[in-house]
DNA sequence: TCCGCGAGTGGGAACGCTCCCATTCGTGGT
DNA sequence: ACCACGAATGGGAGCGTTCCCACTCGCGGA
C-alpha cells in the first residue's frame, strides 16, 4: 500500500462520527470526554492507523518535541573518548517513553557554530544539553539570549547558574592522589588537563587538597599541564621526568594522556609500577588495555547523561523549575599501574 | 530583549512594503523578483533579524530537514567501538551546509523500536541512515513500508537493493591473510565476527580466499566464531587453541576482539608474534594500545559516514535518483603484533 | 493602434493541528 | 416546573509558511 493518503484528524473524526476537537482531546488524553466517544474515537484510529503529525502540532504548541545534544569537539576527541559514547546513551537512556526525539549537534568550527546558532533561532530544538564546556564557551550565552532551556554535564565555573550535572571530580582525584600516597609514594606528580575547563583546575585541585592533608606541599614544579590528548599527556610525562627524575608517581587527569604517559615512561626505561605509579581518570575502555592496565578513577558517565536529559524534560516542560546542580560519586578502581 | 515576539514573514513584508509572496520568494531564492524588491526584503530581514520558521515551512512543504541515523546496539558496542563514532563524525560532516540536522536514534531494546517506528510514522523525519545491519533487521523493511529514503552503511547481504556504502572487507581480510602468509606463517585461524551480517561473511570469506589462492585450504579447524565482544573474542582463540595447538597466526575479524584474543595468548604463554601473529581489523584507537601494538585493516568510517549522509541527501531532494553501490578500499596498518 | 506575452506581484487557500468559544444536554436544587 | 450549572461537544480561527492563480504592467510586433 505505501504511504499514499496518511488520515488526519479530521478522518479520524468522520470515520468516529465525532467533531475533530474530540479527536484530539482523546488523543491528548483529556478527561473531558465521554466514554463512548473515547471508545468511538480510538477505534477509528486504530482502523485506519492513523498517527498524528507532529509538524502540524508544533505549529500550533511552538514545541518540537526534540532536544539538542551539543558537542563541540575542537580537539576531535568523539573518537578517542567513550566519554561521549557514554553521554549519548545515557541521555538516550533518560529520553525514553517522554516522546522527545535526540538531536546531535557536532560543533568543530565556526560553520557549525553558525549551524547551531541557525537551528536554534528557527526554534527546532526546545532545548539543550551542552557538554564538555569551557570557562570562555560562547554557546552557553547564545543559549541564554534565545531564552532556551541548557543543561550543561559539568559547569563552566564553581558558580555556574545553570544546571548543570558533573561528577565528583574534586573527590575522585583526591581518592586517587590518597591512594598513591597510601602505596607509599613520596614525590606524586600530576598531569592536568586544559585548565580553562572545570574539570581540568577541579581534578588539580583535588591533587593539591590530599598532598596538603598528608602534609606535603603540591609543589608546582610537580605539575605538568596538557589538553586530555594522548600526545599532549606523553609530552607532560616526558618535562615532568626532566624536572623532577625522582618522582615516583603520577596522577594524570585522563585516561587517553596516562596511556601517553605511559609510553614515555617506557621509552625512559622506568618501570610501572615499579619505579612510577600511574592513576588515570575515566576508566575508559583504553584503561584494561594499556601495559600495565591502568588504575583509574571511574565516573558515571552514563548517568550523568540520563540525569541531564532528565533536567531539561523537567525544565522544558517547566521554566519555572529552580536549576538544580548535581554531583556523582566517582569511583576508584585498581588495576596493574599503582 | 530576549525572545518576545519573533517576527513573521507577515512582519517582514509589512516592513518591506511588499506582499508575503516576494517575501517567500526572496528567502528561497526565487529568480521572479525585481532587484528592488530584492533588496528591500533583504534590508527588512537584516533589520528585524527574522528567521523563517522551519516547522510552519514543514507543515506545507512536509519535509522536516532533518534525517535520522539509527544505531542498533545490542551488544552495547557503542562504548567500545570507536566505528560509531567515526561514523557520526562523518556524517556530520556530510551534512554541512546542508541545512540538515541530525538524529541520532539508539535501538537497544522494544521500547526504542517503538519509539523509532512512531518517529518514522510521524514522518519527523525526511529520510534514515541505519548502521551496522544484520541480515534479518526488520527496520529496513520498516523503513520501505514508509516509503522513507534508507541508505544503509554496510549492506545486509550482496544483493542488497537499498542505497549502500561499506568499506572492502573481502579485500581487507585477503591482504590482511596475505600479509601472514607473506611473514612465512603456515597455518593461518580466523576468529569470525557474526555471520548474519555481510561484515562478519566477507569478512571470512576473504581469509578463505587469500588461504586458496595460496594453494592452502581452509579448513573449517581453522575456524571460530565470535560476535565482536572482547570476552568472545578470547573464548574464540582459546577454542582455536585447543582446536589446532600448533596454530602460527590469526586473522580476527576486529580489534575488539583481537585484544581479547591477545589476552588468551599470553595466558597460555604464546608469545606475539613470535609464536603466533595477530592481525585485527577497523584500527581502531585499541590497535595501537594492546601489548603488542597489533597489525590491523584500516577501514575509512569516517568517509563511509560523509558518502551515506550525501548519498541520502541526494535521493530525498529526487528520489527518483538510482540506487548507489559504494565500496571503499581499506588499508593494512603493520604494527608489532605480525 | 491594438494585441499578446512574460516578468513581477500579491491575495486566498491550504497544510494539520490546538485552543477559544458557544452550544446542547442532563441533572439536582428550589 | 424552573433555573443554574457543569459536563460534553463541535465549529471557527489561527499558528507561519508555500503554492496556485489572477492581476497589472511595459514592451515589441503586426
Amino acid at each position: 500500500m505505501g504511504a499514499s493518503q496518511r488520515p488526519t484528524i479530521k478522518t479520524v473524526a468522520a470515520r468516529a462520527g465525532v467533531g475533530r476537537t474530540t479527536v484530539s482531546r482523546v488523543i491528548n488524553g483529556s478527561p473531558l470526554v465521554s466514554d463512548r466517544a473515547r471508545a468511538a474515537v480510538e477505534a477509528a484510529i486504530a482502523e485506519l492507523n492513523y498517527v498524528p503529525n507532529s509538524v502540524a502540532r508544533g505549529l500550533v504548541t511552538s514545541r518540537t518535541n526534540s532536544i539538542a545534544l551539543v558537542i563541540p569537539e575542537a580537539e576531535s576527541r568523539l573518537d578517542s573518548e567513550p566519554y561521549f559514547s557514554a553521554v549519548i546513551r545515557g541521555v538516550s537512556t533518560g529520553l525514553v517513553d517522554t516522546k522527545t526525539q535526540l538531536q546531535l549537534v557536532l560543533v568543530r568550527d565556526k560553520g557549525e557554530l553558525d549551524q547551531l546558532t541557525e537551528s536554534v533561532a528557527e526554534r527546532r530544538v526546545d532545548g539543550v544539553l551542552l557538554v564538555s564546556v569551557h570557562r570562555d564557551d560562547p554557546i552557553p550565552g547564545l543559549l541564554e539570549e534565545f531564552g532556551l532551556p541548557t543543561v550543561l554535564a559539568g559547569r563552566r565555573s564553581p558558580s555556574e547558574p545553570l544546571s548543570h550535572v558533573r561528577s565528583d571530580n574534586l573527590g575522585g582525584a583526591e581518592e586517587a592522589v590518597r591512594h598513591l600516597l597510601g602505596r607509599g609514594r613520596r614525590k606524586v606528580a600530576t598531569i592536568t588537563g586544559p585548565l580553562d575547563m572545570e574539570v581540568g583546575r577541579s581534578r588539580l585541585q583535588g591533587w593539591r587538597n590530599a598532598l596538603r592533608e598528608a602534609c606535603r606541599e603540591p609543589e608546582e614544579v610537580l605539575v605538568a599541564r596538557a589538553d586530555f590528548t594522548e600526545k599532549s599527556g606523553q609530552r607532560a610525562m616526558r618535562e615532568l621526568l626532566r624536572r623532577v627524575p625522582d618522582l615516583d608517581a603520577v596522577f594524570v587527569a585522563s585516561d587517553v594522556m596516562a596511556a601517553g604517559a605511559l609510553v614515555e615512561l617506557r621509552a625512559q626505561g622506568r618501570r610501572v609500577p615499579e619505579d612510577v605509579a600511574v592513576v588515570g581518570f575515566d576508566d575508559s575502555i583504553i584503561a584494561r588495555h594499556t601495559t600495565p592496565s591502568l588504575t583509574s578513577v571511574r565516573q558515571p558517565v552514563e548517568e550523568i547523561g540520563s540525569a541531564i536529559a532528565r533536567i531539561l524534560i523537567q525544565e522544558i516542560s517547566d521554566p519555572k523549575t529552580p536549576r538544580r546542580h548535581v554531583v556523582l560519586p566517582t569511583t576508584l578502581v585498581v588495576r596493574d599501574s599503582s
